[in-house]
DNA sequence: ATGAAATAATACCTAAAAAGCATTTATTTG
DNA sequence: CAAATAAATGCTTTTTAGGTATTATTTCAT
């Protein structure tokens, strides 16, 4: 019982009539009446009963009928579904990103990619920027969003949003966006901030903001989950300087104030492995390229 | 993409090797070669990544494979009940039996319904006597269970079970089994008995077993429904003559006394259209004969 | 009644598809 | 570099599906 002698059988199932199904299904008739013959033949069933004039659905036939339109419907969607994972239009994609870039580009991504590719299931994990490389390149995840991109030979990355820094203030404390100068108007106050070792460039970037700023910031506690920092400055034990993008998380009662005015900016960049023919992987990639990377 | 396509391909999935995959499927490896590749032209997917010397399924080919296998097992399940039903090994019987049936051979032959042909789901309605040959003839019920059945051109019947009557008292009554001598003992007692229209023959037989024992009783209840009577006769309302398998019904605080000594008994046939060429009818009809009918 | 129309089955032939065989090509391994 | 392995290719044969013409039977209209 293939599928053509099935699609035949629910042909004349439904027009119970030989020379219509024929019609239908495009073939003659006497073809027609044969395929039926060889499949009762084969399945050693009755499937119709003809009475030279009528022909009418035994038992076993009704339920070949109901089973087999189910059935070749199941194979028309296995063939589509098929050929959508064959596209990059269905599947998983891993997602690497620092707990910052839920705050900013990847809702917007996400949801980019609800609406244009409704089969691909993002699988996110948050993972710090210094195993992101690793995880990238053990197939542990397929792309990764990272602050800091180093060049390298087996991976490509992507620019895909800037923002500036803002620094991060108790609720209480007298500072606010109109009576902000400058940075060194903080210069004598704690600070939190992330460890060196998180990612050299972008500590490097926070300190050069002091230093024009004339000061060297008295760091007390140093913490890489942007969370963490925003509780611990809600709680008054000091300050600190992070992406604007945190001000959307809502985490802690803290001041924002944007740094607009210092040219120090932060990028957030996608990494990819270059051999990875994914075509998940290249239509999440044609997305970012939509969204303005 | 029809069912050996398909299982040519699960085969070179399974395996992963077009040589040995050809080996399994008694094909020539070129023709298994070609299929695939037809098969996967047709798809438009790529379903192999082949090196020239290794074979790995895509995502896309892991896909088909996991859902191919379903349907191919699917497509089996079918043709194996598609032939069940031919052989009337599934199905449903529509079964119309009187009240008393209950009590003695439906229990046994719905076991062995059970064991034998475990695809057949037994449709049961309690049917009055009266009605059971129009639901038969109006193919409400497929077989019908009956006390009495009349010859007739358009229905076969058959005897299966022949029991004696009993007599039934009010658990309180003084007559017991060691004290009872026959009938006549209760001939100045109430009776409850099934009324005449619903079953001539019954009832004459039932007034001839006091005819005989020397009385007419005097009928203060009529009910054709068995447990009724039962209930009656427990709240001590009268006594009845009844099948004798009634005394499994468990119904009511009564007392029943085999007849065994007088010659009237009273039988359980089956009746069904001489017509009906029902495989699942004719499987039941085996299995009352084996019942020892 | 009788002939025309309808309808599925049969007989026979043709076309297409699948399978087989021999060979080729490319790759790995010793 | 030769030998072995494994998939692909070219060509032929076999099998299967499909087409045309015809038959047999039934129904319906005259």
């Amino acid at each position: 019982m293939d599928t053509r002698q099935l699609s035949y059988f629910l042909g004349v199932a439904s027009e119970l009539h030989f020379s219509k199904a024929a019609e239908r299904l495009f073939i003659a008739q006497p073809a027609l009446s044969r395929q039926i013959q060889q499949l009762e033949q084969e399945l050693g069933v009755l499937l119709f009963e003809r009475d030279k004039r009528n022909v009418k659905l035994t038992p076993a036939g009704l339920f070949l009928q109901q089973e087999g339109i189910k059935l070749l419907s199941q194979l028309d969607t296995i063939r589509q579904r098929t050929q959508q994972i064959h596209r990059g239009e269905e599947g998983e994609l891993r997602i690497g990103h620092p707990g910052s870039a839920v705050y900013s580009v990847l809702p917007m991504l996400l949801s980019g990619l609800r609406s244009h590719f409704p089969g691909i299931k993002a699988i996110l994990s948050e993972v710090l920027e210094t195993q992101l490389w690793e995880a990238l390149l053990h197939y542990q995840i397929d792309i990764g969003f990272i602050r800091e991109p180093t060049p390298s030979k087996e991976v490509n990355t992507k620019v895909i949003y800037e923002e500036c820094f803002a620094l991060v203030l108790p609720f209480e404390h007298p500072l606010n966006e109109s009576s902000f100068e400058g940075v060194h108007q903080v210069q004598h106050e704690p600070f939190i901030l992330p460890p060196r070792h998180a990612g050299s460039i972008y500590y490097d970037t926070l300190l050069g903001i002091c230093e024009k700023a004339g000061f060297f910031p008295h760091i007390v506690h140093e913490s890489n989950f942007g969370a963490t920092i925003l509780k611990l400055v809600e709680h008054g034990l000091g300050m600190s300087i992070m992406p604007y993008s945190y001000s959307n998380a809502g985490i802690g009662k803290v001041r924002f104030i944007a740094l607009n005015n210092i040219p120090e900016r932060t990028q957030l960049s996608v990494v990819w492995r270059k051999n990875d023919t994914n075509p998940i992987l290249q239509n999440f990639l044609s997305l970012v390229e939509a969204f303005g990377g």
